[in-house]
DNA sequence: TGTTAGCACTCCACACAAATGAGTGCTAAC
DNA sequence: GTTAGCACTCATTTGTGTGGAGTGCTAACA
């Protein structure tokens, strides 16, 4: 059986129209909305051709039909070979965003104004921190055998760490360690802060090496910790309102999901791995496509970011299956645009 | 009519009772399960007046009697004014925190700690920027006509600013200049920076005085615009699984109130001002006294933290009325000391 | 005078049946 | 190939009856 031009229209008003309502969309519907010159009985045929190619199925005998994750994958990927309107500049966004300094004050504002916006939930990884270049390092005193160490990388990240040292130091002493260390680390990848590079740069620094060997075994202890990056969400609550989840059983289900950091981050990242098609750079997994029973009536669009030219991040939506792919990919790709502009604007 | 001995052990069953059940507490229940050695139908005339007295009411004619929130205030008042255990020593959690170097990421696990230990919501702010004594001052090379201020205070809090200069400026410049900032502020509460000081702060960086007065209106403007203190919160979702939200709308309506930061931060700060009783250090909160539709169904327990001798930040426990209130002060009565432990080290 | 057993009454919660209605598949006619 | 008509299915809604938990009141009792 083939799916011919009037299948696809079919499937197109049945899918819109589920968007739309949440509801099984039923024959007399389909003919009634949408201008296809055809009656129920004959649209009754179709689809349940449509269902037994597995775009369509049937909640239960007597009642309309929904999208298969089949279906929602054969409209999705319409939407994605479609010429797109180009991302247009949100004004209020760069306001928005001309304040933060700070690159994680930044995209959490982010992920609050894409949540907003879309009435999604809305999820970004900060710059995967190992493979960002490193800036500057600059140790500070805090008080007796305390030391804060500053390490800034790419994007004007800036991570702190606390250091418990053996002895007192100054801050004009610290300010020679620190001008020690930008000598051998500046413009090397995070990661490439390794044992040996550590001996090496311990060595330079003379009876000062305990201070040093501390600041970047921390800095590699972090890297190894997966303290790589960081999630930040907003507007999971926005889940709680949809008709999917008026059954409290499944709200409690998602939004105890959508609440662990660490099984967010894992499926931000799948981004970064071979596993996932990536098409316009913009990468949508419906449903069962993202292997978790959570997720099943989830779908979840994400797209990378990049500084200096490399994807450093992942910036996501989750939503229903039943979302507006449509706006939900055109809102990602502005607000991206922007981040983007920001982060590299040096 | 009085509150006689025999009125309030019934009182006290009845919490009791209605703690462990939520639900409805009947007089053949008490007579029952506590051992009172009086009949249900004593029991009822005493009910019946002690729902005359406001301490008790009847969701409906034919139910038994939950507790009122001056039922419920008694109680806790008697809980308060109780000898306590003192705070045990939670080797566990030192452990946890030890590893935190950042009092912000110290803060954020704590919360988490808490609300996994009560399975309420926890709730803290950061300490009180404003109050806070300035320790260290350091400008950092970022990229040409960019600069990054980390300014530290008591408990080693850091925070960041991002700024942006009109002339390029190397390293060695920037550690003369925060070596200015450092001789000037050193000691200062943050709030002490104020246009006045500014203006006398620039005189003495010559003609640097640009990005000096930078670095101090970015202070100053953050101090004014309430980025003074953040809330982080943990555990919302706990609400999720308790009977009195079993309603999907009232669990959406407390996690869209949890979800409100503003809110949360008027809520707990409002334990800095004048109007609530502070008992022993922790102030309650029960139902209609926190002022709010959304919170009438939800207790607040809160207590302070002091850095320096100065109380500068809150943390506390949201949960139903029905929470178990000896256990949640306790915790946080434990919690506290381990944090101000590790906040006043020096 | 305080306590208690007994009883009528109230009202929620739950189960079950009936009615409703949206939607289907099939058949026969066009 | 298309469509009207019809019997059938099944979730949802509505109505009804029953059980049970709990009360308040009254009268008897210590």
């Amino acid at each position: 059986m083939e799916l011919n031009e009037r299948k696809l229209k079919i499937l197109e008003a049945i899918i819109s129209n589920y968007l739309d309502t949440a509801e099984p969309v039923g024959s007399r519907t389909i003919s009634k909305n949408y201008d296809l010159g055809i009656s129920p009985a004959t649209i009754r045929n179709e689809m349940s051709d449509l269902e037994e190619l597995g775009f369509i199925m049937q909640p239960h005998t007597s009642a309309g039909r929904i999208p298969s994750d089949k279906g929602y994958r054969l409209y999705v990927d319409m939407i994605l070979s479609a010429k797109y309107d180009s991302p247009k500049h949100l004004s209020y966004v760069e306001a928005l965003l001309s304040k933060a300094g700070r690159i994680e004050t930044l995209l959490q504002d982010i992920v609050a104004v894409l949540a907003k916006e879309t009435n999604l939930t809305a999820i970004v990884s900060t710059p995967q921190y190992s493979k960002c270049k490193i800036k500057n390092i600059q140790l500070i005193e805090l008080e007796s055998q305390k030391v804060l160490a500053v390490i800034v990388t790419d994007g004007n990240m800036a991570n702190n760490y606390v250091l418990e040292i053996n002895e007192d130091m100054d801050q004009p002493m610290l300010n020679k360690l620190s001008f020690i260390l930008n000598n051998q680390l500046h413009g090397l990848d995070v990661e490439e802060i390794n044992l040996p590079l550590i001996e090496k740069i311990k060595a330079f620094a003379g009876n000062q090496d305990e201070i040093i060997g501390k600041v970047l075994e921390v800095v590699f202890q972090a890297v190894h910790n997966n303290e790589d990056t960081q999630i930040y969400t907003s507007g999971a609550i926005n889940m709680l309102r949809l008709p999917e989840f008026s059954d409290l059983e499944k709200a409690t289900s998602i939004m105890e999901t959508l609440d662990k950091k660490d099984y967010i981050r894992q499926l931000l990242l799948n981004d970064f791995d071979g596993e996932s098609i990536v098409t316009d750079g913009v990468n949508i997994k419906i449903g069962s496509e993202n292997n978790n029973e959570n997720m099943k009536d989830c779908s979840l669009i994400t797209t990378t970011y990049h500084i200096g030219g490399k994807p450093l991040g992942v910036i996501g939506l989750i939503g229903p299956k039943r979302m507006d792919y449509q706006s939900a990919i055109f809102s990602l790709k502005c607000l991206i645009k922007e981040i983007e502009k920001r982060m590299n604007d040096s």
